[in-house]
DNA sequence: AGATAATTAGATAAAGATATCCAATTTAGG
DNA sequence: CCTAAATTGGATATCTTTATCTAATTATCT
């Protein structure tokens, strides 16, 4: 349904969303092992979500990325469009003439799902994928290594 | 959302649907004209339509497919199911153990939407694919072209 | 029985998605 | 100003999907 690159995405952008309530920007080695991605393909993953305006990064000693708006406000539509979009049918696939007035009812009905599933996507926010449990997020974090506590891992 | 070789599936079924009542069975050949999809490709589609049992083949002069069942009792997730399954999400992706009795967030809401778009395909019929007006599957077909009256193609 | 028409199966090629690696650039801090 | 830390970008490798081609098998009709 989702590429495996949505999905990397996805997980990289719920992580920054769990850590932008006290840490700041995190490093791509940091959202790697959080999120179990591999790094060098965070990587590019990133600089797409970034160049989508949907991060902000900085370079240098301290830089990172973090989240460009509030978690309330960003969608997994937002996300899944800037990384692989869902296909909408508004063009005969097989380029018929007769069909681009009006498609016929196999694409008609593929297109409807199309949209239903893209209204699913704008419907999610990154806020509503944080954990419920607010104290979640408060306690303290006994282990050095790096967390992802929206994930609930160890 | 589906695959490319989905969409043949799903081509070569509704062109079946619609041959179904009047000639008998179609040659790999006349259904790939029919549908535009590559013949050599479509042998491979049709073979696994049938290993699934949603066609019937004939070898030897005069054979070919044809629809197993009636349009009515014969649905898109069946034919998506037996080419591409839809992609639910039972256990962790990360292969977390925390994650195996319930899921996070993120992948609940995922497989949530999986859920939905597999329900939508359950629900659409290969009759509900042909074209509505009647009159457009009696009428003559003055061309000796292969027709595929259901894609409503000229 | 033989010729023809058709499916079946296997090997292989091309394209796209996924992943890795390394050099270049930018930035903060001592 | 120099060093360490971090993103950026390009080149490249691997895997899966898509597609092609050819030989083998099966069945029908004369």
């Amino acid at each position: 349904m989702i590429s495996q690159t949505a999905e990397y995405a996805l997980r990289a952008m719920v992580h920054l969303a769990s850590c932008s309530l006290d840490t700041g920007s995190q490093t791509t080695q940091q959202i790697a092992e959080a999120t179990h991605v591999p790094v060098g393909y965070l990587s590019k993953v990133l600089q797409a979500l970034n160049r989508g305006g949907l991060l902000t990064s900085q370079r240098g000693l301290g830089g990172g990325f973090s989240l460009n708006r509030a978690p309330e406000t960003i969608t997994v539509y937002e996300i899944v469009q800037e990384i692989a979009p869902v296909q909408r049918i508004h063009t005969c696939p097989l380029g018929l003439e007769a069909h681009q007035t009006q498609l016929c009812p196999l694409h008609r009905k593929l297109d409807q799902i199309a949209a239903q599933l893209e209204e699913a996507y704008r419907e999610t926010t990154l806020a509503m994928l944080l954990d419920g449990n607010p104290t979640v997020f408060s306690q303290a974090i006994p282990s050095s290594e790096p967390q992802c506590r929206a994930l609930g891992l160890p």
